[in-house]
RNA sequence: GGGGUCGUAGUUCAGCUGGUUAGAACGCCGGCCUGUCACGCCGGAGGUCGCGAGUUCGAGUCUCGUCGGCCCCGCCA
């Protein structure tokens, strides 16, 4: 095989190589020409000299050419410590011009800052830029290893249906019509979920999959309609035997790219996450903890905090250094919070001239003193407190606590934390529908002692849950499942969904219960969240090939597209 | 569904309170150049100011609508 571009190094020296590959940037001195030569694996330096020069002169960005030459130590002094093989550089000998390349929409190089808009058309040249490239070597290293791991583990990879079954609950499917069965469809998967489940029946026992899902939900940075998980699940386990096994998975994966995780991740319970972070996947590298409020409102003669520490909570966060903040600046906070269904925040500050805080009128300097020192507020502090209902409470402060970590730049360069964040509720309640939902899925298993409370207050019953959480993102979760009919049944129950509709929509899976089911359980780890991370970047776009805009199209195919007629017709649908 | 923000040469951007011929850098084209690696020097071409209305003597600039990118809320695990 002919040696990549990058890999050439002072051991290939008088040695003549065949080389393929793309012309990033030529430097043409008249009678000398240097071209750099790319392809995956980097770069290398081709001099065409003497009569060769003429030929080098022709070439330009982003041909494709072949070029047989001989490798050569460059001259003292020029080498160049900025590329693999810069020891070298490799005098031609012969060209071919294999495709000539017109004049690309950008600059193929790392630092050249096209639109996002114009790279995702031209999917294509944006990956041909090395730190691309890069992303997509370690997403195959990642995806490698994983599956190294998991042989080892003698889990058996088993691949599952793309199109199968609409189910309810969860997001909005994907739907296929079906040619064959007129007005049926099939929907794309949200998740291998029930087949995972199935293939414990069948007793496969240990089941790993790199599968795609599905989901037809509004995109974010790091969402996408499509995207991968490494699907996990197993026979006869417990919690312990999950946290452990994926535990071993990031102690073999996240080296790659230098990190290494501790050999067992810190618990945290659903509702202390909720209470110190106000959030289910905490960034536990910073402090900036909610504090308890609501203790001091009572008859603290501030009208709204009495009444918010009443009929809701009241939680604050202690700034360190915060008391500097115009303004301006605290005015700021407050637009910051609104979005999040609270009115704005309440402040208050403790200076070498006192304190101040806009309820210092109806609190007094008093106070405004009890309340910094509840909270444990030091000169030049400042605590901002929330009031309203829990969940707007805990939506406002957590995205607040975040916002003040990034503008502070309170994150520690180089820190990761991981954890497990363990006891969900595996029930939520939903208002606009009037009815309960599963947290996680319909097939959690409660924990055992909380089992009598599923039809007496659904709502305090905890889940067999659990969470992975890496600096702040969900990285995956998963659950012990069900293996009780009639547990099944019960859950079933709490959530509204009649004994019919569960026949129609989940007969296969009670059915598949009656004939030995095996306890189980399993995660889902976000394969791209993952890379994501450990490439540093902050959208999952930059990971996967050819990613959709967060409007749901591609760029590059322009997808989704109209269709013809006929195949409408085919289908027995109609649009309107 | 809602909010924010951006859209001007191939690209990234500048363009003031509306006013003559819309600029810069990089890229591209031509010329010169034998040790460059962001090569250098000289010259040149290149514009549907996203699109559509409106206000105005006059719109890149103001108003409304619309399309597209990105970020967030809702939604989604």
């Amino acid at each position: 095989m002919r040696p990549w571009c990058a890999a050439l190094g002072a051991e290939q020296i008088s040695d003549t190589v065949e080389l393929v590959g793309w012309v990033r940037r030529r430097r043409d001195l008249g009678g000398l020409v240097f071209v750099d030569l790319r392809d995956r694996s980097g770069l290398v330096q081709l001099v065409f000299e003497d009569d060769m020069a003429a030929e080098g002169e022709k070439l330009s960005g982003e041909d494709v050419i072949r070029v047989v030459g001989e490798v050569r130590a460059r001259a003292e002094g020029q080498a160049n410590t900025e590329l693999r093989s810069g020891e070298i550089e490799v005098k031609v000998i012969e060209l071919e011009l294999l495709t000539e390349s017109e004049t690309p929409p950008f600059v193929v190089e790392d630092d050249v800052n096209a639109s996002e808009e114009l790279r995702l058309k031209h999917r294509y040249l944006d990956l041909r830029r090395p730190k691309m490239m890069a992303n997509l070597v370690l997403r195959h290293r990642v995806v490698a290893d994983a599956r190294r791991y998991f042989d080892e583990m003698d889990f058996l990879e088993v691949e599952t249906p793309i199109l199968t079954r609409s189910t309810p609950e969860g997001a909005r499917d994907f739907l296929v019509p079906s040619r064959i069965h007129k007005r049926s469809f099939y929907a794309l998967p949200q998740s291998p979920q029930l087949f995972k489940q199935l293939l414990q029946v069948a007793g496969v026992g240990r089941y790993v999959q790199i599968a795609r899902c599905f989901r037809d939900e509004d995109l974010r940075a790091d969402r996408q309609p499509e995207f991968s998980q490494i699907d996990v699940e197993a026979s006869f386990i417990s919690e312990e035997d999950i946290y452990a096994l994926v535990e071993g998975l990031f102690s073999r994966i996240f080296p790659i790219v230098g990190i290494e995780p501790p050999a067992t991740y810190p618990r945290l319970a659903y509702a202390e996450a909720m209470e110190r972070f106000g959030c289910d996947r905490p960034d536990t590298r910073f402090g900036l903890e909610l504090i308890e409020i609501a203790p001091f409102c009572e008859g603290c003669g501030f009208t709204v905090l009495e009444s918010a520490a009443a009929e809701g909570r009241v939680k604050g966060i202690v700034v360190p250094g915060g008391a500097s903040l115009s303004r301006k600046q605290l005015d700021a906070l407050s637009e910051f919070v609104k979005p999040y269904g609270v009115p704005g925040v309440l402040w208050f500050k403790r200076t070498p001239d006192g304190v101040a805080s806009p309820a210092k009128k109806a609190l007094g300097e008093e106070g405004v003193e009890r309340f910094l020192a509840a909270a444990g507020a030091a000169e030049e502090d400042l605590l901002v407190v929330v009031g309203g209902r829990e969940k707007v409470v805990f939506a406002a402060l957590g995205a607040l606590r975040l916002h003040l970590a990034s503008e502070g730049r309170l994150i520690p360069e180089g820190r990761h934390d991981f954890l497990w964040v363990t006891d969900f509720p595996l029930l939520e309640w939903n208002d606009d529908e009037g009815r309960f939902f599963a947290m996680h899925h319909p097939f959690t298993s409660p924990r055992p002692e909380d089992l009598e409370l599923l039809a007496s207050d659904p709502g305090a019953v905890r889940a067999r849950a659990y969470d992975v959480i890496m600096d702040g993102v969900e990285l995956g979760g998963g659950s012990i499942r069900i293996n009780n009919p009639t547990v099944q049944r019960q859950m079933f129950t709490a959530l509204g969904i009649g004994a019919e509709e569960v026949q129609e929509r989940f007969g296969f899976l009670l059915e598949a219960f009656r004939y030995g089911v095996p306890p189980h359980g399993g995660i889902a780890l976000g394969l791209d969240r993952m890379i994501m991370l450990m490439s540093g970047r902050d959208s999952i776009r930059d990971v996967i090939a050819f990613p959709k805009t967060t409007s749901a199209s591609c760029l590059m195919t322009e997808a989704p597209s109209g269709v013809d007629e006929r195949q409408l017709e085919e289908l027995g649908l109609k649009t309107r």
